[in-house]
Order: C-alpha cells, then structure tokens, then sequence
DNA sequence: TTTTTGGTTCTGTAAATTATGAACTAACGA
DNA sequence: TCGTTAGTTCATAATTTACAGAACCAAAAA
C-alpha cells in the first residue's frame, strides 16, 4: 500500500497530537493510518510495512488499540487476516475524556479549597469561580449537546 | 514550612493531574505546593525544601512556569528572595487550553477528509459529524462563558 | 574585602520509555 | 507431515527524561 506525501504528513500530525494525548508514537502512528487510509481497512501487514515498523511493535500497538477500544477488527471466510478499522464512537469518546479530565481537575480543586487556610479570602474567591464555572459547564453541556444533536438530524432528514 | 498529610496527598494528586497534561513530575508538584499551601506565596527555599527536590530542579521548575506565565512573583524591599505564587488568569487558561487543543484536532480531522479519498461515503459521514459537532461547540462556547459570568457576577453585586 | 545569600548553569547518570529482531506458536494448506 | 501464514513473546538495545550534585556567580551584608 502506497501513501500520498499529505497522508503521511497528516499521519505525523496527528501522532504527535495523540503523542501528546499520552500515546505512544507507534500507537498514535497506527492511529493514524487507519485515519487517513483511502481504505478503511488494514490489515497488521499493510499497517506494519507502510508505517515502517516491527512486527512487534505493530502486536503491541494493535493489542493496546484494541484494549481501550479505539479500533477494532472485521475478518473474512476463508481469510486469516484481521482487517482493522478506527471505531468511529471513539470520537464522542475523546471529547468525553476532555470533558471528564475537567471533572477531575475540577474535584481536585474543591479539596484544596476544603485543605488550604488562606487567611485572605481573595485567593479563595478566584478558585471558587473557576469551579464554579466548571460546574456550570457540566451542567450547561449535555443540553448543548442534544440541541446539536436535533439540529444537526433535522439537516439529514 | 510544614504541611499537613492532606496536603501532601493533595500535591501528589494534583502533581499526577498535571504530569498527565505534559509537565514534568517536579515542575508539577511546585504548581501543586503553591496551589494547596496555606500561603499564597513561596520562596524558592522554601518550596525546594518542602517537596525535597535540589536547588537546580527547583531553579529549572520556576523558570519554566515563569516563562510559560503559569506562575509569577512579587518582592519586597530590604528582601532578596522572591515570593512565588500561582498565577490566577492560570485557571482560565487552562481551560482554554483544552478548548483550543480540540480545535487543533478539529483542524487536523477536517484536512483528513480532504485528503483521504474513501469509496463508501459512509465513513465520511461519521467525522463529518465530529467535526461539525467540534465546530458548534466553538460557536457557542462563548456565548455560554458570557451567560455564567453575567449570572455571577450578578450574585456578586 | 571577605562572607553570605539567593539563586543559575553544567555535567553525569539512574530510571523509564520505546522499539527492534529473533525465536516461538497455532492454525491452515498442500 | 511439512511448509507457510499471521501473528505473539522475550530479551535486549537505543533513546529520552528527569533529576541530583557541584561548581559557579552577582549582589548584599558583615
């Protein structure tokens, strides 16, 4: 399988964008060709040739994607090969994550607030207004999101 | 400076939080000291002491919040230390933070479509709604952080 | 003028990460 | 039953990172 010179660019973009998301750059690198790929599809041969990368290195990557859920494989009779694709649920699954790490960020803060004794209230004030914007956030969001959801279902249908 | 077990754990926690986001573990846990002391402001002894990381770690950990405006400092006359201290603009940047680096991935995935060139449009179909979804949320995020801040502030006065 | 304070800068290195290649295995095909 | 395909597992090599320690320096104090 052959790559055109934009694929492979966008590939190494967004592995170091996945790199950055705690990836491995082999993993993020297998990631991305099942992004950009004409084919939906690959197979471990195609992506460990075409990426340049051990076989070993592609068993491991392949394995973890497939752990956490962001490809998956379909196979064919009378093939013995696995044919890989991104799910596509793992978009909404990555927005989730960013959302769910401000949760985090977020209940972190709220205990510092309980531990710390500040004898000046106004550096308390500052971090309770970030939380509670957070909070508004989570609150506001879900119904940002089912509005998006009829818009954008009214366009298709 | 002593600091109480929550505290520590409270450092230890956040230290983790923001390794997770690309820092390195003592650059992490000097934001966390100053975040969860009950001091607002630090001396370069005092946090290097505290968390028991050398004078060139603490020294390379400052500078580098310094330069990346995470942190600032203030002095006081007849005094040669500076008194570090978490900026708090800081907690708003963070957040735009993730908002821009969705619209990084947006960027990236709009450009996959460009390239890619998939038989079956049906694959298409499933980023394009990502990315239409990413680009709504752009769209009317600001218009919700406006709301939260008129409602607080309403509170407030 | 010498010493102390408040750091900075420069190696050196331990530990962790990431990938490789070779040996291995299980299933199928000839 | 022998070879081939489609991978997996293991030992290890190559980087990378993250920090400590020591030497260093400029300003202030003694």
């Amino acid at each position: 399988m052959t790559l055109s010179d934009k694929q492979l660019e966008l590939i190494e973009e967004f592995g170091v964008y996945q790199e950055n998301n705690g990836f491995q750059p082999a993993v993020a690198r297998v990631m991305g060709i099942l992004l950009v790929s004409d084919k939906p599809e690959l197979t471990f041969e195609e992506i460990s040739e075409t990426l340049n990368i051990s076989k070993s290195a592609t068993s491991n990557a392949l394995n973890m994607l497939l752990n956490t859920g962001h490809i998956e494989y379909t196979t064919f009779p009378g093939d013995r090969k696995r044919y890989f694709r991104i799910k596509s649920s793992n978009w909404r699954d990555t927005f989730n994550k960013k959302m769910e790490d401000l949760g985090e960020l977020n209940n972190i803060l709220k205990r510092v607030l309980e531990v710390r004794k500040r004898d000046n209230p106004v550096y308390d004030e500052k971090l309770l207004y970030f939380i509670s914007f957070l909070d508004y956030l989570k609150s506001q969001l879900p119904g940002l999101i089912e509005q998006w959801e009829k818009e954008n279902l009214k366009e298709k249908v």
